[in-house]
DNA sequence: TTACTTTTTCAACATTTGTTGAAACTCTAG
DNA sequence: CTAGAGTTTCAACAAATGTTGAAAAAGTAA
């Protein structure tokens, strides 16, 4: 078992500013020199504690990761444990992965409004997208899919992720919270309210999940 | 009337290279010499053609947008209009905003393709995507709004917007071609594949939008 | 105290950044 | 051809970048 470092308070100030930053601005958008001066903090100390500047932005997007899917994977499993032996409901599957996460209290915090953000960005990034996301969430995904098999056993499994990829889609772009609806909508959506959004992204996932197993009323073209 | 400049053949290789590298890297991941260099070209060339850097960025979103626009404007008006004076159909209507830029050869072109995946760096970037996506692709969305809001008469507005915002997000994350889907279907679905997913994209989305007439029955909890 | 490790600061490094002004080149009009 | 405008190159600038090593400070254990 490795000894534990003596915990520096300065780290956690670093992580917080690397997270507010980067978050805002991406990677390349943000200089050692920035999060130092946010941490109020010798530019010299991220590299004592995180090495390169690679390896801080790893660190912050460890940090909360494994909250977020323990979070999650928690909600799944009480929902597929429920429904036992039955197969659980698309809606309460939907709602497992979306609940945890957009509608609890710390959402306001800023911190983890930064995460999320980071995470839109990281998300939709071609050069980390892939490998990044996959790292760090695949596994909760994985089960996930496995769950929408057992509620929709009737859906091929090609369905299934390019519905994810449309469930993932949505989720990220919350994250980002660009206030793009807010200014759509004439202040009827406010894109820092997660918890409103919720409720509609979950109806809206859910329905286009259910709709791949069968309710194909909308190719049957009507006649003029 | 302006007098029209002399065409330079540099300056579209200049676009056309700021666009390949802004779309993977970001706007503060590429450098004008990484450009100059991508062109073939002088480093101080990319400031005479377009002044500072910002600026380029800016020309390399506009150039294409009018021309997205247009095709997608004109599915929609046509739609529009072979329903007239009946509502159009959900599944015509999301379809006219998806298939002319996923399903038509160009997408296959290194170049749209490049543009693509800026789109969807620029619109989850909390630094431009409020503005930026507006300035150039609001009037466009508003009018695909009005649409659905014929089509689903009974629907508010609130849930129209967010509606949009998931087809937004499933659309942009598309974009994006980070080739996570990729690696998460183990090969069964390919990012890169834009065709291929415009289908499942589509159905999703329409079934997302048409729950929201009052296909509620994921609501009902059933007993154990 | 002393001896020791961990943390923090300071100053500096070699590169790289966006931008600029002047010179050279290319093209077209007359 | 010449004159002039548009284009391209070259060299260089000041500022900012990530990273480093040594020194100072703070903490810990005897």
């Amino acid at each position: 078992m490795p000894v534990e470092k003596r915990k520096s308070d300065k780290r956690e100030l670093i992580l917080n500013a690397a997270e507010a930053l980067f978050s805002r601005h991406g990677y390349d958008g943000v200089t050692l020199r920035a999060i130092a001066k946010e941490a109020v903090v010798d530019v010299a100390l991220a590299n004592y504690h995180f090495g390169p500047k690679r390896d801080l932005f790893d660190a912050v997007l460890m940090r909360r990761a494994q909250i977020l899917n323990s979070w999650r994977l928690e909600a799944l499993e009480k929902v597929i444990s429920e429904a036992a032996p039955a197969a659980p409901k698309v809606h309460d599957i939907i709602n497992a992965y979306f609940e945890p996460i957009l509608t609890r209290p710390h959402v306001q915090e800023p911190g983890w409004k930064n995460y999320y953000a980071l995470i839109a960005y990281v998300n939709n990034s071609p050069e980390w997208g892939g490998k990044l996301m996959t790292q760090f969430f695949d596994p909760l995904i994985q089960r996930f899919i496995e769950a929408l098999r057992m509620a929709l056993p009737t859906v091929e499994d090609k369905s299934l992720y390019w519905g994810y990829h449309c469930l993932s889609g949505a989720l990220t772009l919350a994250f980002a919270q660009t206030g793009r609806i807010d200014h759509l909508s004439e202040g009827l959506c406010r894109s820092d309210n997660l918890p409103d959004a919720c409720g509609y992204i979950v109806d809206f996932v859910t329905a286009g999940f259910e709709q791949f197993a069968g309710n194909v009323a909308h190719k049957e073209k009507a006649m003029p």
